[in-house]
DNA sequence: TTGAAAGCGCTAACAC
DNA sequence: GTGTTAGCGCTTTCAA
């Protein structure tokens, strides 16, 4: 029976405190919920029942009634990857001001499992979505949910044709800038890795399924091309995942590259320990440089230079935005593009000439 | 009204998809619900309207009759530090396999916070829970939630009293080990530092907050007496939330500290950080060695040899032991004690005699 | 200010 | 195999 828990108590519910109080249901729910009329006396006296009787409301069967669950569902690649854990944090803490409690999923950047975590979420009534869309160019899911009218909000990526509030980051001046700083030192053969999964080799123009690596190969090949380097496509590697970084590097450094920019800090981990294995020392014979300020970048020898992303605020700012829709605002979309900080260090050199 | 959504629209219920059908609710509900039996054809008519109308089940209806929530509540210290993102995904996938979802919630280490996140849990009507406690010796909020019959599991921590299922690491024999390693290497005037409160300078056999920070200081502790150090506890440094990480090292190596032991790979962080800026070079001047093998610890210069822990597995674990129990397994609690594993690198060397 | 009764969307007896 | 009916625990008219 829906009534009994596992050990055969019972739940106390407002009928039993209005029993004990002696006074109807909807008195007792008015005290206890504190909303409509209730004299002072009668008000003691039914939370003086509930007290005593243990009462601990149901809020499942409030949200029944009100259409109110006060939860927000969020769906993030992988709560363990220090991006998504801070950018939750991020989320988090203005849900929980706001009176929200998070329902977390992980899609593992599959589109299917995103999928469905969304439906679940939906089917347990959130008051609203928040999610890094695995595809931006794959969007049922997010159709779906829109569908339902409940607001939703995309964060580190935008969704093309999916016209909700979102927050990303300037990935495409930020990539812009670290070529530029790996072009300034006299480098021109260099190197882009993403683990982002992709058909083909990349080529110039190429929809990614991230709109914010997308965003970042643009403004890294716009910045080489500019400097008049040729094909500058041409050290572009993605599906790093599936190939794996360390093979990619070992290709790349084969093939004459004498720079790396790394798509996020686990790409430049890998890469920095691919390197190290190689005998290699950075900057001297390479030098690397990535996204997000990841605590190893400045503890690592040498310390790596980094576009540092506002990632705690990425996801306070999704969930902001998202407060503010649950509140009804019903103004048009929004699209909230933070900046991004350089943080140089030293991990970048002139290219060492080639060896031959 | 509950029935409608923000702009207006109706969710489709089980009663619509039963008219357009044309059977009775009940009939539709167990076509659409997979249970009971139903003829093909019907089915098949009842899957059509559902698919046609846009049908989306209402999980909160479905636990109000059911009693089940498929959602297990979950409160760690901060999401944010990377020890509680991998026991969470430990968690979140034994969950998801087992067809549960997580709601999570923050404590920042705090048992107010702690307490009303599992109050609003509970009043979710979540199926158990998993914490990791603030506090192993204030354990109210944990009585209260065991007393509404929904097990709970604890992990990282035990909780005095509180006598349920728990997944800790073997923290007094792991703190043990370092310490050996550290007297093996000659030193006698060794620091243990953590960041856990306590309202007083640590004294042999206190009782502290964290069960594990209290065995590891136990560990610690009885290696030193062991080899006869005298006054072992004399460096043990708590607090260092509140009084700063940075600080107390440099108290303590100002007192003459030649090696330290940090508690947790952020408290390592910063001894880090602060022995660089000191001028001071590891392992030549001082020894540092961790709890956690955090991905800095082996990219840093030197590497830091850290006594590792099987995170992921005990959110795991943890998950397991509380499905088994949701699932009605009713044995005496159970402890799960996890072994820690030394991974050796070069931040050990003898103590540099003093210079006068 | 209080109470009676209907309703939220679903499941579960119990008949037929 | 299908339908009727009564809940689950709460909020919300509507009367009194």
């Amino acid at each position: 029976m829906a009534s009994d828990s596992a050990n055969g108590r019972r739940e106390t519910t407002v009928s039993d405190v209005a029993a004990a109080a002696k006074v109807s249901k909807a008195t007792a729910a008015r005290a206890l919920g504190d909303y409509g009329a209730v004299s002072d006396a009668v008000r003691d006296r039914v939370l003086a029942a509930a007290e005593q009787l243990g009462y601990r409301p149901n809020a499942l069967a409030k949200t029944m009634s009100t259409g109110k669950s006060h939860t927000i569902g969020i769906v993030v690649g992988d709560i363990e990857n220090p991006f998504f854990a801070q950018a939750t944090r991020g989320v988090s803490d203005v849900a929980k001001a706001a009176g929200f409690d998070l329902l977390l999923s992980n899609s593992d950047e599959e589109v299917d499992a995103e999928d469905s975590a969304i439906a679940v979420l939906l089917a347990k009534r959130v008051d609203g979505l928040i999610v890094a869309p695995a595809s931006s160019v794959d969007t049922q899911s997010l159709q779906s949910a829109i569908a339902t009218g409940r607001p939703l909000v995309l964060f580190d990526r935008a969704a093309e044709g999916v016209d909700v509030d979102t927050v990303v980051a300037d990935n495409r001046a930020g990539a812009s800038r670290l070529a530029e700083l790996l072009l300034a030192a006299g480098h021109r053969r260099i190197a882009f890795v993403s683990t982002i999964g992709h058909p083909a080799e990349y080529r110039a123009g190429d929809r990614l399924a991230s709109s914010s690596v997308g965003d970042r190969v643009a403004g890294f090949v716009a910045s080489l091309q500019e400097a008049g380097v040729p094909e500058p496509e041409r050290f572009v590697r993605l599906n790093a995942r599936r190939d794996g970084v360390d093979t990619i590097v070992r290709e790349l450094l084969g093939d004459g590259a004498t720079a790396i920019v790394a798509s996020d800090s686990l790409v430049a981990q890998a890469a920095f320990r691919t390197i190290r294995d190689l005998g290699l020392v950075i900057p001297h014979d390479v030098s690397l440089v990535a996204f997000d300020d990841a605590d190893w970048t400045s503890l690592s020898a040498p310390a790596i230079t980094v576009m540092s992303q506002p990632i705690h605020e990425i996801g306070a700012e999704a969930a902001r935005l998202l407060v503010r829709r649950m509140a009804g605002h019903g103004g048009p979309a929004e699209t909230t593009v933070l900046p991004q900080r350089l943080i140089e260090r030293e991990s970048i050199a002139p290219p060492r000439p080639p060896v031959r």
